[in-house]
DNA sequence: AGCGTTCTGGACTAACAAGTCAAGAACGGC
DNA sequence: GCCGTTCTTGACTTGTTAGTCCAGAACGCT
């Protein structure tokens, strides 16, 4: 009925893609996602709308895509919650040491480059974590129940603070820490939320606050 | 002996400071620069170079403040140390939550947007919070011998660890999280590592890994 | 007061930005 | 093989960008 397009999407979504996460949304011009995609204006601006338009997409592919990721790892009986939570930790790790281009999260470069102009990318964003925030929040109180880790802190302050240490490694990666530091913080994120073997429970004194 | 500045070098840095922090580099012109500033194009260039000459100029003084304002809070005796480290939490906490405008901090929305594509952003980024990871582990360590702090994890994890919790706070505040998770991982962050009255030591489990 | 020196402001340039548009290409249906 | 429809390409427009440059202004020294 009319010509077909001679793109795939999700290849050029993809190609798009890397180019913004490589330079950031402000430094990639339309010209760079021409030459990346290898689409022409007319194409990328009929298919995708502006350029803004198409990193939405992009940015709101991506944090699904993570929320998606953290479901899949963390999602689960309270019989291996522990295991779960453990192996989480352990992906965001890796996948932060072996980031040799060293282009860090996606979700992370947006939401530092545009969360304070961008209302959307801000809204996205707080969703993604917030909802990736509820999993780790979960899997934490099935660790709980099984018996893995203190029941004296609530789920969600540690579920909370677990999900700051991940975002804080991402953070270090970024700013160029390596293999030890990363791995260090990785084994120690969970280390003293775990009951110890000998002593079952241990009063839990609330020092902190101001 | 000849013409004498008209502009105090300390305030059109802030200036152009504050115009970075709201827009980032890239979105920030020379234009919004002489506007935030004051200045005509002419004495800008004249006095600070090109616009990355100044930018990594005032990124290099911020991360120098930041390391600077560690150091105010964190060196001293093992006695306080325990106090000066949840002063040092509670101050991150505190300016991340107080921060309306949430720009964040402008070490971490620098190295977000130009760590992959600048080796001196990069470097300095990296100096300012390896400086104060040992800091912190310093300070660790000094309440571990005080007898606050679990002396079965070394100093060097905690003390990571605790950068990266830290960063994780600021990440998540710019992603929009509010007061009380950003006040529960702060009072958690450090709960687990305080050494507990009623047992005094707990068989260190080393079950993460892999 | 005259002079050399440094600072100031903004006009200027050349390159590049985002986004539009029109001429033509490539199909399926008939 | 023709036609309507959608896709493709890149030239084009309009505005913005970083950076240069110069005419003149504001001093201190003598």
């Amino acid at each position: 009925m009319a010509r077909p397009r001679e793109f795939d999407e999700a290849v050029v979504l993809k190609a798009a893609r890397n180019a913004f996460w490589e330079r950031g949304y402000a430094a990639t011009s339309v010209d760079d996602l021409t030459a990346a995609t290898g689409l022409g204006k007319g194409s990328l601006y009929a298919a995708f709308g502006n350029k803004r338009d198409l990193f939405l997409r992009i940015f709101g592919a991506y944090c699904d895509g993570g929320v998606a990721s953290a479901g899949r790892t963390l999602d689960g009986p309270d019989e291996t919650a522990m295991q779960r939570i453990e192996s989480y930790v352990a992906s965001i790790a890796q996948g932060t040491i072996s980031d040799k281009a060293q282009r860090g999260c996606l979700l992370a470069k947006g939401t530092a480059e545009l969360a304070g102009s961008d209302e959307e990318v801000a809204a996205r964003a707080f969703a993604a974590l917030s909802s990736i925030e509820d999993k780790l929040v979960a899997c934490v109180a099935g660790a709980q129940r099984n018996g893995d880790l203190l029941q004296t802190i609530p789920a969600r302050k540690i579920g909370r603070t677990l999900l700051a240490t991940l975002r804080g490694i991402e953070a270090l990666g970024k700013a160029g820490f390596g293999e030890s530091a990363i791995t260090d913080i990785a084994e120690t994120a969970l280390l003293p939320f775990l009951v110890s073997r000998s002593s079952r429970s241990t009063a839990n004194r609330s020092r902190i606050k101001r």
